[in-house]
DNA sequence: TACGCTCGGTGAACGGCGTTCACAAGAGGC
DNA sequence: GCCTCTTGTGAACGCCGTTCACCGAGCGTA
């Protein structure tokens, strides 16, 4: 065919290197000037082009917004998988606590690739690994495989049993992708409830304070986060259980 | 002084009712099509109007939404506020189940509304009686009052009393201002933090969920958060503390 | 009664948005 | 030297929020 990349034996150059300059230019206006500043023709001049020719790389704004967000995911779980790398593996309570930190100072520090990430429904159709998904898999996922952080369930959860394997599936293929496999047995569900009900916890708190819905406590949220960071460690603190109280 | 309403002794009649119908209309594109569908040309079409009318009531788009978030808002706190009326006050851990229970189904039943109010940062400038803010205290502190719940907070959250201190005297002059005036010492710190971890960990379940964001578990996510209820009830079971450990 | 003021509403217009479309270069393959 | 496919363009469409000049209706007052 053409110029360069496109069918055949070379898997692609130009073109996708085009197609990431987009993304990154796309991504720099948003951290610079917020969300209403992402338009295609802002992000086009940008590039040195005219909005049209955006649609040779993206079917619709939507799909370059939800592409976008795909490296603001991708940034955030390399960023907080750096910051846990940085405390040694065997203190798993401390990583968990650098990731959790970390997420909270990276998300007040770009909040408005948090609020699009995190704060609208994905319109762009990207589907499956999607971005809770994806930071969640790299991370908790990382540092469950690592660490083998030890923790107890503060509540044995029969019911939420299909939704852990699921997501324990999802950590177990997702590790196997990345390249460190590991023993199904290795990966408690107690221990992906607990993880996945602190990221819950962690989440809606940063939200929170990220859309200013704590404003009118008319005080700094930061001692609150940091009582809710205690708590958790403390959670996390325990030795891990042996029984494995009806799930496998 | 024209028609009717403005400055002096009638306090407003026809057209705060306008602008009071113009707010329900654009609710109910709202909830019809969606924020997007959100536009003042629909929302005047919708009352026989044209455009530039909505700027005889709101000086822009922005402030409309606002309104419109605030009505929202009120009638979420309503809502909850029945819900936790039609369980006997002398079952305050029933009470904050159903309004958290509640919470859940209300959000997933008006996901455009949710979105609009606690997935963005407000831009109206409504200022501090915002929308977490109002609904927590609404429903928290009625819970607070007639129940008097019994709650021992699983940590102690020294570092974060003046959060708790602030949040408590916005609790106390809410009820009085709703004619529910309470003595100081029955709001406990420990009380209050509770509730408000309780309020994030919902709110991040929530918004997970109304967000799509756990769409990556592929199974239905009520498990998970009926898991995370009976845990809450839980914490909200044990007897309260004597001991007022650091806060007043 | 007639003036004048203000309020609530209009139509036209502006600039900007996402998107579409016909069309023009340019780079290989034959 | 063509033929084709890719990448980009400019012009246009319809919609958006917003502004502006204008206009009628209703009222207080002279």
């Amino acid at each position: 065919m053409t110029a360069n990349t496109s069918s055949s034996d070379r898997p692609g150059r130009e073109r996708s290197d085009t197609e990431r300059l987009i993304r990154a230019r796309a991504r720099g206006l948003l951290v610079e000037h917020g969300e209403k500043a992402l338009t295609l023709r802002a992000i086009a001049a940008e590039l040195g082009l005219t909005a049209p020719a955006l649609y040779r790389y993206f079917p619709s704004r939507a799909a370059l917004v939800s592409a976008v967000c795909a490296d603001v995911c991708a940034d955030l779980a390399h960023n907080l998988r750096t910051l846990i790398d940085r405390v040694p593996a065997s203190d798993p309570k401390a990583r968990a606590a650098a990731a959790f930190r970390g997420f909270r100072t990276w998300a007040l520090r770009h909040r408005a690739e948090f609020a699009l990430v995190f704060g609208t429904p994905d319109e762009g159709g990207a589907g499956l690994r999607d971005q809770f998904g994806l930071v969640l898999m790299e991370v908790t996922g990382g540092m469950l495989a690592s660490g083998r952080l030890a923790a107890a369930a503060p509540v044995a959860p029969a019911a939420a049993g299909p939704v852990l394997e699921s997501l324990r599936d999802l950590l177990l293929s997702g590790l196997a992708e990345a390249g460190v496999p590991v023993e199904r047995h290795l990966i408690r569900p107690d221990a992906i409830y607990l993880l996945l009900r602190c990221w819950i916890l962690l989440y809606g708190a940063v939200a929170l304070e990220v859309f200013e819905k704590l404003a009118f406590l008319a005080t700094d949220p930061e001692p609150l986060f940091d009582a809710l960071l205690a708590e958790i460690a403390d959670l996390l603190d325990h030795d891990p259980v042996a029984g494995t109280d009806g799930l496998g």
